[in-house]
DNA sequence: CCTTCCGTGTGATAAATATCACGTTCAGAT
DNA sequence: ATCTGAACGTGATATTTATCACACGGAAGG
């Protein structure tokens, strides 16, 4: 039983229609992370789908000396993919995903899985297109890495820190370093060169950025 | 109409049972592609949904300037699960897939999707394991790229090609350069590293792998 | 047989990025 | 107010990778 009622659930998921509002109502559980908490890590068990309501979720692929690499956000609407995946055959989750704010998911038990994808069509619609989405989000991370510099890939991470965050952007030198791994040293020297070029201003522990958005 | 019957279906998709497989044999489509033929570009709108019955697909991802980044292979049992997702609106970003070997496919027309998810369960845990397979594919891609560096990058390149395509790889330099999206030289300097080694040996056009196998 | 082209080998150099060392600034704690 | 630690700035240097230049040898075709 979710806290939301089936038209809530419509007004943040577009694409469901009211029966399977109404049995994901019933049937899913709602639950509430707090920030900085783990949703999902590596080797974990899958028991649930599970729907971002509110907040907002990060998704990194951590290296095997600890390093850690930002992929995606999921917010309000999205669902997690690699949940329904795994799910589907009861395997392990191999990327890390932390609520980098209060976040509200909803979460679906695995056992409703063949009935949802039997009788509902529009629930197999969301699901084919949250692959796609994320599909997609990860071929462009793909061609971040494989073909562009330090400093169009620092733009771009910017650019997507920004549509999700707001153009006042909390984030240390540090944080942004480790998060497109690189090093700190490398991006305050980039950063000083897009502050110059008038793409973002800096204050401490923060950054406005101030190009063009996404998309 | 497949040239396939239901149960030589089977035996090269596992994951069907007798219903989807009459069904696909009937409503199937099959087609075979030369070898060095496109089975998919950028920008394409897909009719079909792509099963490989034969043959190899490479799949690449394309940058701006005419780069190629060597993504993974498509192989006997495997689907496309881009075609899948039906991508009808990819802009900039493309990818690429050509039949390294005379392949032969099965093309199930877009419009029949609806039916096999709700009719057929057999279809959806298929297409949800292609998902789950290319997806986590792909993940290990962006480890390698973000993670390390040209020699260890340059290895699992030869590992996976050897898994695919045999020990007796027939590549030049260049070819590989292109893969990694690295340059003739550097792949040159770091395969005679790895002859030392005793990593593979090399012979004009054919590199054999002697490493450890994939997996 | 000779020429030409392609694949390869290799040194020199450049460019991108990482690392090291150290300084500065600023906010919060004592 | 002073101390302290975190965040940031910056030069020097190392490492990794790319690029340039050129040489060599074999294979294919005339």
């Amino acid at each position: 039983m979710t806290t939301l009622n089936p038209q809530a659930l419509i007004g943040i998921f577009p694409l469901f229609d009211l029966p399977l509002a109404t049995f994901l109502h019933e049937h899913g559980e709602s639950k509430t992370f707090e920030q900085g908490s783990i949703l999902m890590k590596p080797g974990q068990f899958f028991k649930y789908a599970m729907l971002i309501v509110s907040g907002r979720v990060k998704l990194y692929r951590e290296g095997e000396d600890g390093e850690e690499f930002f992929m995606y956000f999921l917010e309000s609407g999205n669902a997690c993919a690699l949940s329904m995946m795994c799910m589907a055959r009861s395997q392990t989750s191999t990327i890390m995903a932390v609520a980098v704010e209060e976040t509200e998911v909803i979460m679906i038990p695995i056992q409703y899985m063949d009935t949802l994808m039997k009788n509902y069509s529009a629930w197999y619609h969301f699901v084919i297109e949250t692959y796609r989405n994320r599909f997609e989000e990860l071929l462009t991370v793909v061609d971040q890495i494989a073909f562009k510099n330090m400093d169009e890939r620092l733009e771009w991470y910017l650019k997507r820190q920004a549509k999700s965050l707001g153009n006042n952007l909390m984030l240390t030198h540090q944080q942004i370093a480790h998060d497109i791994n690189s090093s700190r040293e490398v991006v305050s020297r980039l950063l000083k060169k897009m502050e110059k070029s008038g793409l973002v201003s800096m204050e401490r522990n923060s950054i406005v950025w101030m190009g063009e958005e996404l998309e």
